[in-house]
DNA sequence: CTAAACATACATCCTGAATACATCTTAATT
DNA sequence: AATTAAGATGTATTCAGGATGTATGTTTAG
């Protein structure tokens, strides 16, 4: 159980532009600030572009900049766009589910229940949140309030 | 962001035994049952008696049986011990993190927030209840209640 | 002693994520 | 018009880890 690099860099490119708003921004620079592949980077950020997160701009003095303002980007949209597969177990999908039992099972409801609350505990958060509490560090994962504004 | 086939076998082995509960079942015919690959299950089956979920005894006659009630057993608590890797970013564990902004990125926190909400749930849920709806269709995943007994 | 069961160690296959590479298109600058 | 700096796009390769298979050992009832 573990989100992709993919969804990780899509989340840290989104972070980075929130704190250079209205700026333009190149993909070098976010690739050299976070020490990652560049090339890995240029599909996440392509396909931030067409997901309509970010607008891209080709040629001299190109780059990349938000195109919604960053406290109206939930977390959990974007994890949902970004990773490949949310199929925490293969019946959740009629067409990879191979049990026998799945019509009759109660198990893929607890699951999808559990998935569901994790979604939702990134729901509470926008980027402007993310972007906000940056350079803040977090002394303890136990229990972290929602904060907006 | 899957749980692997592992977690899924595992529980789905103890869904099996907790309607048998108090005899004793092989590794086959759950195999059979299931239609599921018999050397994968050996290996699930051979730790979930290793981590003291089930009671195995060789020889003719022998096979698996629950250690505990079905109702003592949490949903959470298993898919823990059974899922290899719940870092669901690498800065999740400081022997894979590479993240530059790891120590003051307030996303890490709220990630495990998130995942700390989905165990919640699953710890809402006993084997007992699993076994005991496991006969109900389920017609929505919106929204499942809790039941206990 | 034999058959039926789990125990255990390797070996292999396969998928998909991660990464690299090459080429194209666009647009500002000169 | 040429150059250059940017993203767009498709293909290829690498690699890890999950899934699965094979073989052999060990235990125990009959």
């Amino acid at each position: 159980m573990r989100l992709t690099l993919y969804t990780d860099y899509s989340l840290r490119v989104l972070l980075y532009l929130a704190s250079r708003e209205d700026e333009n921004v190149t993909i070098t620079e976010i690739a050299d600030f976070y020490r990652i592949s560049r090339n890995h980077l240029v599909k996440v950020v392509h396909n931030l572009g067409l997901d309509g997160y970010i607008l891209t701009s080709r040629g001299r003095h190109g780059g990349l900049r938000l195109a919604r303002p960053a406290k109206d980007i939930l977390v959990g949209e974007l994890v949902r766009s970004t990773e490949p597969d949310l199929d925490l177990l293969e019946c959740f999908n009629p067409a990879t589910d191979h049990c026998v039992i799945s019509n009759s099972c109660s198990l893929k409801a607890v699951i999808f229940n559990a998935q569901a609350a994790f979604l939702e505990v990134l729901d509470q958060y926008t980027l402007a949140d993310m972007a906000k509490g940056s350079h803040k560090t977090i002394s303890s994962f136990k229990s972290i309030p929602v904060v907006r504004g």
